[in-house]
DNA sequence: TATAATATGGAACAAAGTGTTCTATTTCTA
DNA sequence: TAGAAATAGAACACTTTGTTCCATATTATA
């Protein structure tokens, strides 16, 4: 059997080349790092590296998929830890600020204003798939509908999330992890209540001055 | 006396020269431009280039100038016409949904996903200044204390708006300009009044339930 | 441990792009 | 119209990229 493992030389090499990567991402910024660069930094041959990979971009993503697998699995086991207490695993923010604290190095590299269009991309991605299951599912669980379409409600939050991690991530962090976290939820809670409208109130003719935009609902053209 | 004008053969220069980038970075996107591409587009000698500009970025950098001066310019406008109703000028977000779709081919060159990582920086730095001075004007006319650093506050509006807008301006539109602007300002609003405390509601004790983030207030640790 | 498989290093390469310099020519302003 | 200034064009050295070939090394495994 050898399915799982791959060569040793392998593994060194990829590693080696992720970590390079890495470190100058952080000297230089993302954009200011060649090839060449990463081979004199890992020491390893041009013809390996190619290899490997495609281009430079495909190294950067193969570095920061296993960040990304690291994140869901810390997020997985907030979300069971907390589902009972506060907005239903809404302290998902939280889990992320502790997250980005313990591993800092690379997300200055992957996430911080030192990476480059390719990766600030793939992060706003994953961010706005996360939250749009996430709201997906409060929504149905708790039977509140949306008052603005879903969809710009998630962009809203992705950003805004990304853009505080971003900004703490880049400015020595005066603030700790605790501390975005509760800041962030304290300022995203009242737009996530103002972004639903729950079924029971709306019985009560409670939300009588809630308006719905878009043209999801059909009255509302 | 000159000191206005230019040689018009400057100006032809540099405005086939923009045209041509804004052309091709909605083609093929600003990273993959090369500065060959737009001397091609242009019909404009290489030689010329470089006596114009430094290089791709300085183009780049030059050609949004003009948009961010016209977007102030409708924002000032904006701010006048609507100072004393709603939230005190808050409809700067409205006012911006409608000058992007006024300008709607600009924006996704310079704003959208299209643009490079340089701009989105110029363009997250251009949003925060504004936030930053209107809500320390706010703040201070309405004698309104910030209850999370106002820059955590800043770096959340200013990330949300511009990902909200980008979101827009890449998805072929199905909302208007207004559209947009109310959603962004229905959800923005709870948030914006959880930011601060209202100095006349804490003498009342209304307040009871605010929590003061971060090392601002001397009392908070 | 011997061997077959395979990963690596190094060099050489063409292609594409960058930014500079020089000169002849065109176009402008005054 | 004349002098000033901008432009086109070509040639240049330089950097970076991605590929190919082959000798050498390391590895897994029988």
């Amino acid at each position: 059997m050898n399915g799982d493992h791959e060569d040793r030389r392998v593994r060194r090499t990829r590693r080696l080349l992720r970590e390079s990567l890495l470190a100058l991402i952080l000297e230089k910024g993302y954009d200011k790092v060649t090839v060449q660069d990463v081979l004199d930094r890992a020491d390893v041959g041009r013809a390996t590296f190619y290899a490997h990979f495609h281009d430079k971009d495909d190294l950067l993503v193969s570095g920061i998929e296993e960040l990304v697998a690291s994140l869901r699995q810390h997020l997985a086991v907030a979300a069971r830890a907390g589902s009972h207490e506060s907005h239903a695993g809404f302290d998902l923010a939280r889990a992320l600020f502790e997250h980005a604290a313990a591993h800092r190095r690379p997300y200055r590299a992957h996430v911080s204003g030192r990476a480059g269009a390719v990766l600030r991309k793939y992060a706003h991605e994953q961010f706005t798939t996360l939250l749009r299951e996430h709201l997906h599912d409060v929504a149905s669980t708790h039977g509140a509908t949306p008052v603005v379409p879903l969809e710009v409600t998630v962009q809203y939050f992705a950003s805004a999330l990304l853009g505080v991690l971003t900004w703490w991530l880049d400015n020595e962090t005066q603030y700790s992890a605790e501390e975005m976290g509760n800041m962030f939820l304290h300022l995203a809670k009242p737009t996530f209540a103002a972004a639903f409208a729950v079924t029971a109130d709306i019985q009560k003719g409670v939300s009588s001055d809630a308006v719905t935009f878009g043209k999801e609902l059909p009255h509302a053209v």
